[in-house]
DNA sequence: TGCGTTAATGCAACTTTTTTGCGTTAAGGA
DNA sequence: TCCTTAACGCAAAAAAGTTGCATTAACGCA
């Protein structure tokens, strides 16, 4: 599973780890997710099948693996002296990039596996440590729990269960509310 | 599909209809979602596994049917007489009703499936709906949209990507600050 | 009501995916 | 260097998923 002890993670297991990450992603892009199998992965990897099933159980947990490990490291974040300009761009960044297809397909795969691995719990660790690191600059007038509440919740919400887009003036409008 | 034009809904259809459905409910009560499988499912409501393919397309679909149809027909809304008691309650039960292992699942399935089918935007409305009707009750000086922003996104993202619990406390303070 | 059309199902053969037992390989430690 | 054993490869078996064709039964129409 993907939150197993790795045991012996030297050589040929990190070594298979990332051939199977690379194929995914590559696939992804190739074929898209909906036509991805586990052989289809297993072969481009140049592994056997009952490698990815013994390792990650199913699709959906080696898919979760592989995108929470894609949600971290994300760029460094941009200081342009003003936090609110900052916190916008993040804002907007984070939210194009989980509106786009891809981005979608994460969340639900992470979600998905997450019911009972709790992995989406580190994706959220990871945004609440990138949001107070920006909260910071403006010498923490703004907690970082206020952000996830009032503006990553209702951007998520949307892009999971409504039509309408995440877009700028959504995005504005929440961070103004937050920002007073 | 789930959301395919019925064409011809009269007596057969309707009843294998309700007899998957029934047939899932148990199920996922008897063995769990974890264990439950398409043929398992088609076995019990006494019905061939191709009838599921060929209508549902596969597990996750038709769990999303069944879990979409639950999400439906809730209890009335109780009225008190007080608009805000009422939104207190209707959020209390909403967040205990979402957070249970049945729930998580119906929400997971849910998304998986609203990539394609956009069935999780029916449930929205449906929640937006009930809300605006407490609403109405206070002259309209709240509007449904905060409350899904304030006060059902920071919920569904408490039990989609938090450990944390999304209790009565936490509740609480998200219906005091959209109450202002 | 009776009849024709055809959507929806049942059945069975077939393909693909997933599981499992066992031998082999190679990482980590003495 | 050798020993232990986690992790992998392989192949057989089980299970799930697909598809073509025959049959059933809903719906429209006279």
């Amino acid at each position: 599973m993907s939150d197993r002890v790795v045991c012996r993670p030297g050589g040929r297991s990190a070594r298979i780890q990332a051939s199977v990450h690379q194929a995914v992603e590559d696939l992804l892009r190739e074929v898209g997710r909906a036509e991805l199998t586990v052989p289809m992965v297993a072969a481009r990897a140049g592994v056997t099948p009952s490698t990815l099933y013994r390792r990650w159980g199913d699709l959906t947990h080696l898919l979760a693996d592989v995108s929470a490990q894609r949600l971290q490291p994300d760029q460094a974040l941009p200081d342009s002296g003003d936090w609110r300009a900052d916190l916008r761009a993040w804002t907007e960044q984070y939210a194009d990039e989980m509106s786009s297809k891809l981005g979608r397909q994460m969340l639900r795969d992470v979600i998905s596996a997450s019911v009972e691995t709790g992995i989406a719990n580190n994706c959220r660790a990871f945004v609440v440590q990138q949001i107070a690191s920006i909260c910071a600059r403006g010498g923490d007038t703004l907690d970082a729990e206020s952000v996830i509440e009032q503006v990553v919740s209702p951007i998520l919400y949307r892009i999971l269960f409504d039509d309408r887009p995440a877009d700028r003036a959504f995005c504005g409008r929440l961070l103004d509310r937050v920002l007073d």
